[in-house]
DNA sequence: TAAAATAAGACTAATTTTGTCGGATTTAGA
DNA sequence: TCTAAATCCGACAAAATTAGTCTTATTTTA
């Protein structure tokens, strides 16, 4: 219905293995790259995104890789995706208010409940944490279900 | 941050312009074509397929056009992204159980959450019908956060 | 019969996403 | 000090997806 990019799959699957570790021991990205068979490459560049963004660590060198900068309770999905990707949304014409993009006023009779279903979106991204991911979501589903967060 | 295609744009846009006229007045691909500065072999595209499933009649020949067949409290954003998109899953390995694009089992730390975040979403959608988009959703945004719906 | 409309499939273009390449910098260890 | 293994980074290329076009057929009113 609507997808993560591979960017974002790669950097949660990083996060969480990461968070899966002690909290000084590196992991390299050919760690990463030959356990998950994702491109070193592109592994690399989205953990660099996660370190210019601060989620993240890196030790140059041999022997060096990356580590957790923030606790995982405070790495939402909302984040990740906004660093991995562009903060896309979910229709065009409400991105920084590009009303050139619409052809005409009443192109936007959908503009502003798209907004709002934005906003909901972001709510749910925002409600999840790498650490909800560690401990599968499961035991938080019937807690955040009867709250209304997700 | 996630994309609708334009495509659920135009089939919103559509089945909206649709239901601020009278129940039996019809509306045809030209004139949502040039109202909306839509191309006309795309809106067709789209109307067609919103034929196919249901929500809408068509009528064909000369003075022809389009109505809708449901009434817009039954039509989900849900079924609408459904219909003219594909039913994309949020990541490709929970679509139809594609295990083979996994790399392995271990890539699979995110799948299960994903599934859940995917439900999430879903019912997100299904929670916002073409007549909240006419409503402008704004006076249900209240109760609907209150409620945990959305 | 002509014109205006829907129907439908094949094709092309544009955009986005994904992945690759080349080289630079850093640093541990022999 | 040299080498190897690692991060860093920008430019490029390939692949996939999305958006749009073209053509033709069918339907139906006037």
């Amino acid at each position: 219905m609507l997808r993560f990019s591979k960017k974002v799959e790669y950097a949660l699957i990083a996060l969480l293995h990461m968070a899966r570790k002690s909290a000084k021991e590196l992991t390299s990205t050919k760690e990463l790259s030959d356990q998950y068979h994702i491109s070193l490459e592109l592994m690399g560049k989205v953990l660099q995104s996660l370190v210019k963004s601060g989620m993240v660590k890196s030790v140059q060198g041999v022997k060096g890789g990356y580590l957790l900068n923030e606790t995982i309770e405070n790495l939402t999905i909302s984040q990740v995706v906004r660093v991995v990707d562009k903060p896309i949304k979910i229709v065009k014409c409400i991105e920084n208010h590009h009303f050139s993009d619409c052809g005409q006023i009443l192109y936007c009779t959908i503009r502003s409940p798209m907004e709002i279903l934005q906003e909901k979106l972001e709510a749910i991204f925002e409600g999840i944490t790498v650490s909800d991911l560690k401990d599968d979501m499961r035991k938080n589903k019937i807690n955040s279900e009867s709250t209304g967060i997700g």
